[in-house]
DNA sequence: CTGTTAGCGCTTTCAG
DNA sequence: CTGAAAGCGCTAACAG
């Protein structure tokens, strides 16, 4: 399609490290100031360019001026790289995501980069794309990277494999994770909670014929809010009812929720995995004729920005803390651990049901 | 909140490099087993090590199997940040963005992601949160740690000074951005041409009193599409009218579009900056009793995942390439340029109109 | 085919 | 208060 023809890079799986070697036709490094320079032009030790650098004490204040105003004038920056051997400290921390593109975590990875800068780390952001080879891939490549600590969303990889990988890490924080505690902090969200409000909040309108529309996606929060919707509904004494469940990946809320609807008319009620499934439930509810919420109620997770916007407006469970709040307390949980301050190892978060028009 | 205080961390600010003094209380790395640890044990050189981890021609089968069973036993993992010092080479490549949790960027990430990762190189990821300071705080960062390349998505800075921020960098592609040719390859939206299209078929629909709804933070975007608003309009023979224009800050497309819809009742036709401005402006148009088509008309931008999900179902502008394909896109050519091969220097990307009901 | 030497640019450590 | 020497873990450039 594109007039683009790339450098041929190849990957070596038979390494026990996934290598890859990168084209040789590579542009190399600007030339850059380094601190030798800057000592030379200074008339000073390397040392005590270094010492000015670090902000330590026991250098006069003369040459501090001089060394930083020679800085200024050979536009010096200083070499992190370098640094990081030295130090045996890089400033960076591995953050593994399911799914950028995802509202839901666009918003946490926001909460955490945040924290993150303030305190002087920066992030390598890998996409493990929903899979399990991938995220071992790049857990493995964060060691390579020597990163200061690890965090990770939603992972798939089964809990022990997890504990593993992380084991390995200096430090890490797992949200919505299944890990065994002490091998990282974690963060995780009470589903059975949340799932109960839900559906109290359906049965208590009258309504009896409830169903949910699940993702197929495996991770620990598909896992359990379908787990839980069967727990809720027993509670409440009514048998599971698999026929009422209708699971799908990524995209296909509506046709999931229109298919359901299609098998079980009778549903009056429709919990749905998240909002963007919710909104597809909605315009099949819109589609098939029926009402909402007067004919089926819907309630979707996570009060997404355009939940407030449809039409109905959405019932939706919120999380207790904004995502962003999410992604920040876990950010500082890592700072914790990393430097060496124990602090709580599992945080449990609940969520509280926004009334809206979807389900009044 | 949280029982969690952070280790002490200042900013230093007189400093010509943003500067952050990190606790020393911090953890020493793990041990980690090293090339020469493996050398060792397999009884040869650190150099016969290295050249097996590069898959480098001229080792006997024999060694190099010896010396891999060796890393495997070892469970060696080459540390990159001293690879890096060596070659003058990261594998990193820095990424500006304004926001990463809006929908957009996400998505044009994600797509970036997957090339980039798919040829050995990380993303550091910086948010820039829609200030200037900040992207200049990112760009210098990422200099001092030498990253390979740099992207950068609707900058805040005005022309000359990004393009002197890129300069500096080995590498750049800027999206969306008006960088001075050479400095950077450039990647961006025909935004007269799009707008055209919007406005072209609210008028040939018989609507007269078309207005923007437009956001004000400053980037090409935002500039670009007022201004061929206003243009448009002119071309097609109306007179500009600064009373149908409105603008402001994300989230608010709902309360703009409402004001917009309250001081100027006549509006029968709405084109909205992006979809989750539509979003709020359909809301909007719901709550004044307006109807969509009927009594408005609606058009956005981007054609996000909800929007054809959204009651009517938004009719919107979407660009040629899908998001993510605008990321791979950049990045490619990122990689070119990393690689030393001169490409097409700037793409330029249009829109089609995709009609759905709320502008049909 | 394999080894030796000398860095990469910074910091740690020990002297003065 | 400042400097000299050694080293972080790897690779480039030569030898052999």
């Amino acid at each position: 399609m594109l007039p683009l023809t790339l450098a041929v890079t190849q990957v070596h799986n038979k390494y026990p490290i996934r290598y890859i070697f990168a084209s040789k036709f590579v542009s190399r490094q600007k030339e850059r100031v380094t601190l030798a320079d800057v000592a030379q032009k200074a008339d000073v030790s390397a040392m005590t360019v270094s010492r000015v650098l670090n902000n330590k004490d026991g250098i006069s204040e003369t040459t501090r001026e001089h060394v930083l105003s020679i800085m200024q004038d050979l536009g010096y920056r200083p070499n992190r790289v370098a640094r990081s051997l030295a130090t045996a400290q890089t400033l960076k921390i591995g953050i593994v995501i399911p799914s950028i593109s995802s509202a839901y975590f666009g918003a946490v990875l926001e909460g955490a980069e945040r924290v993150l800068w303030d305190n002087g780390y920066h992030i390598l952001l890998c996409n493990s794309a929903n899979s399990k080879k991938r995220e071992q891939a790049i857990l493995d490549l964060f060691e390579e990277d020597r990163v200061d600590g690890v965090m990770v969303f939603s992972a798939h990889l089964p809990c022990d494999q997890l504990t593993s990988y992380l084991k390995k890490q200096r430090a890490a924080v797992a949200v919505n994770c299944e890990v065994e505690p002490g091998a990282a902090e974690c963060v995780v969200t009470n589903e059975m909670q949340s799932m109960s409000l839900a559906v109290a909040h359906l049965l208590k309108d009258g309504r009896r014929h409830l169903g949910y529309v699940g993702q197929t996606i495996n991770s620990r929060t598909t896992r359990e809010r379908q787990r839980s919707f069967v727990l809720a509904m027993q509670a409440a004494g009514f048998a599971p009812d698999l026929e009422r469940m209708m699971a799908s990946d990524r995209g296909s809320g509506y046709l999931t929720a229109r298919r359901l609807l299609e098998k079980a008319p009778e549903i009056d009620g429709l919990i749905c995995f998240n909002d963007e499934f919710a909104a597809g439930a909605l315009r099949a509810c819109y589609e098939l004729g029926r009402r909402v919420p007067d004919d089926v109620a819907v309630i979707g997770y996570d009060d997404i920005f355009l939940a407030e916007l449809l039409t109905p407006s959405l019932t939706t469970l919120r999380l207790e803390l904004t995502k962003p709040e999410v992604g920040a307390l876990a950010a500082r949980m890592l700072l914790e651990r990393i430097a060496g301050r124990p602090t709580q190892d599992r945080f449990m978060l609940k969520h509280e049901l926004i009334v809206r028009e979807s389900a009044p």
